[in-house]
DNA sequence: GCTAGCCTGAACACTCATGTTCACAACCAT
DNA sequence: ATGGTTGTGAACATGAGTGTTCAGGCTAGC
């Protein structure tokens, strides 16, 4: 799921079974792609229908941000395959999905925990990609896995600033 | 550039020239690739040059994260290409390039406009993935370009925090 | 005009991923 | 044991991408 460019023959490997079986089952490389999108898809409706009750409360946003950085290595294969921005079914329960997590952000911005004039694009947008990058971190040894949802929700509430940081003149 | 599963004839089209012109400049694909590479690091290497000298001040972040989004193309394409992990040259250039930048986040760091505690490599993380977040914004057309700098400075300095958010218990 | 250099289209061989088919073995239920 | 199912290895055909070669055509400089 990592590699893109594997062949089928790989796949097949990794998957300790043979090429043949593989056909049976996924009779184009395409079908396999579109399973696996699938499968992708569940697992993210999965992981945020966990904590789509959640409330707009640090300890909410905390538990949306820990269920995204889990989620990363799917979402990353969502988003790295071109086909499946055409394929309607899986675009509209991902858009779904999404909205669950915007929700939260939502009651978070309502609840003064985010600020009022951030819109709802780059709340998400940076959700995204510090929860991706976090999960970058752990996966290279970096990051402790506990550690990632805390350091995504202090950074993305509180920002990297220190003492001398307290206006950053925009916003 | 952006498309890495293009043909060679595909990339001779686009350049407006034949497909054996092509490969005499460059041999074989990987050559093409790594020419792109070199490009790449090149753009990148000279788009820090022109800040590597700011301040750790808040405009001196600006100016560095404007570099970082304006580069974003050119570091996507390094990122993920794998074959320039194995390479010797342009894996010492993007170090010594990500140095310099580093050298600009310390500095703002012992000014205190960033948190004692946050460690180098989080600091990098960080500005890469906001950085980059905000140039895919503006390539969808969601954020002006000249705001992109401005958005990611108050992000990664102040978070999206609002009036509730005083403290994250992290950090 | 003539030559040299560069670009081009066309053709070719080669490799590899893919998809298909078929015969055979293992296993399970009856 | 028997018949059905399932997985397997092997072989084959196909198509796409790649790399190479070659015979022209074009332009620039002599």
């Amino acid at each position: 799921m990592s590699r893109p460019a594997a062949s089928l023959a790989d796949v097949a490997e990794a998957a300790g079974i043979s090429r043949t079986t593989l056909h049976k089952q996924y009779a184009t490389r395409e079908d396999l792609v579109r399973a696996v999108g699938v499968w992708a898809t569940d697992m993210w409706e999965q992981a945020v229908a966990r904590v789509a009750g959640q409330p707009g409360t640090k300890e909410g946003l905390r538990q949306l941000f820990a269920v995204i950085v889990e989620s990363a290595p799917h979402l990353g294969f969502l988003w790295r395959n071109p086909a499946f921005d055409e394929d309607e079914e899986l675009t509209q329960r991902y858009i779904a999905v999404e909205l669950r997590c915007l929700a939260i952000l939502e009651r978070a911005r309502t609840a003064g925990l985010i600020a009022a004039s951030t819109p709802n694009w780059w709340m998400l947008q940076t959700m995204y990609g510090l929860a991706y990058t976090a999960w970058e971190s752990v996966e290279a040894g970096k990051l402790a896995p506990l550690d990632a949802p805390d350091l995504v929700l202090s950074t993305l509430l509180n920002g990297l600033g220190g003492p001398a940081a307290a206006d950053a003149g925009a916003g």
